[in-house]
DNA sequence: GTCTATATCCAGATAGAC
DNA sequence: GTCTATCTGGATATAGAC
């Protein structure tokens, strides 16, 4: 009769610890996290950490991997490579930006993941740049964006753009003028990054070809 | 007589712990680096280092002015607020872009104290954003750039492209197509980014105004 | 599966000789 | 000013009872 306190349940757990992980590895890295603080917000004991995954090393891991997925489930369907500029610019733009703003995590976990010195970009991270920038090329090929820009630079401007504001959001709200500004400056942002970046890859007569070789393959 | 072997020179001692942990601390954070890393980078003891700067924190701060000391002396000559826009906004990305050029470390200790904490801005970065935002003012009262855009974004925009630029420089070089445009990366990076702010800043007639009150004071 | 107790290591900081 | 030797604390990880 299994009536005792229900408190072996390994899925749950593991669940427990991984919410408890990445909260603090986005808040403190990884080196700045202790399976200490790890047990203690999640409501279970150190060991019990590592006999669920193995090593620190294992819950990061593990942490990673969950947000790949949650970062994949949210961005399943590929933009279209044939839509006109403008509309695939504000996709782009609207949807990497409302990613960071309800995933925080995300963006601090890779930002202390590159200055801890994780050499490889996470898992699908290349096959996302490399759709992107598929699609200024043949933008650029038919005339709908300029033609002289690096295809890679201009995806990051917008991915530096956008990443600034979330990584110093604070300030940036802090910063704001009076109420009324401060409320809406993420819709501002977004705004004004979608109209600087529409007038900036306008084309125009004057413009050079861009000179690279388009794709390597 | 004095001709022992010279070892005991304070000044000369000093500058040796600094540079050891301006590096360290560029590279691994305050809190990755151990004082007994710095003191076998800078071949003196450890016990030392905290004769010289009382704590690990005080090597910090320590590591901190010295670097604004460095960027006040490169970054002297303040802007004139009347200069075209065309005129300033090169100057302002390609000082602020070979600037982190040179001091990597300014860029690397501000993402690691970021991360880690620091609440903060530097000791005159405040001023710094200003006096750029204040020029964006009136250069839009004066119609040289559009009028539509919150002008703190606009240098969001820049300083956004410039971070992510240097920030995953390695990323970006591997990636280029092939040895000649690997070579002249930095230089295309920095051309692109102009071209794209000063077609994105570009004033057209449709353009609403700006609905901010302009600055506080 | 989960805990307590503990081994081992390495950090920052201090004491005191020279 | 600079060193060696040492203290104290907190980290990861393991052993072994339940």
């Amino acid at each position: 009769m299994p009536r005792e306190k229900q408190t072996r349940n390994a899925e749950k757990t593991k669940r427990l610890i991984l919410n408890a992980a990445e909260i603090l590895f986005a808040e403190k890295g990884f080196a700045g996290t202790s399976v200490r603080e790890i047990s203690e917000r999640a409501g279970v004991s150190g060991p019990l950490i590592l006999f669920h995954f193995r090593s620190k090393e294992g819950v990061y891991e593990a942490v990673k991997a969950a947000i790949i997925g949650r970062y994949a489930s949210a961005n399943s369907p590929a933009p279209r490579p044939n839509a006109p500029a403008g509309e695939f610019i504000r996709d782009f733009v609207g949807s990497m930006f409302a990613f960071y703003r309800d995933n925080p995590t995300m963006l601090l976990l890779a930002k202390w993941g590159h200055l801890e010195g994780e050499a490889d970009p996470w898992p699908g991270e290349d096959e996302w740049h490399h759709m992107y920038e598929e699609y200024f090329v043949s933008a650029q090929a038919r005339g709908d964006i300029r033609g002289d820009l690096t295809p890679m630079n201009i995806f990051s401007f917008i991915c530096g753009s956008i990443h600034i504001w979330w990584e110093y959001h604070e300030h940036f709200v802090r910063h704001a003028e009076n109420e009324g500004l401060r409320a809406r400056a993420d819709d501002r942002f977004l705004n004004d990054l979608l109209g600087f970046a529409l007038r900036g890859l306008s084309p125009s007569p004057g413009d050079l070809e861009y000179s690279g070789t388009g794709r390597k393959c």
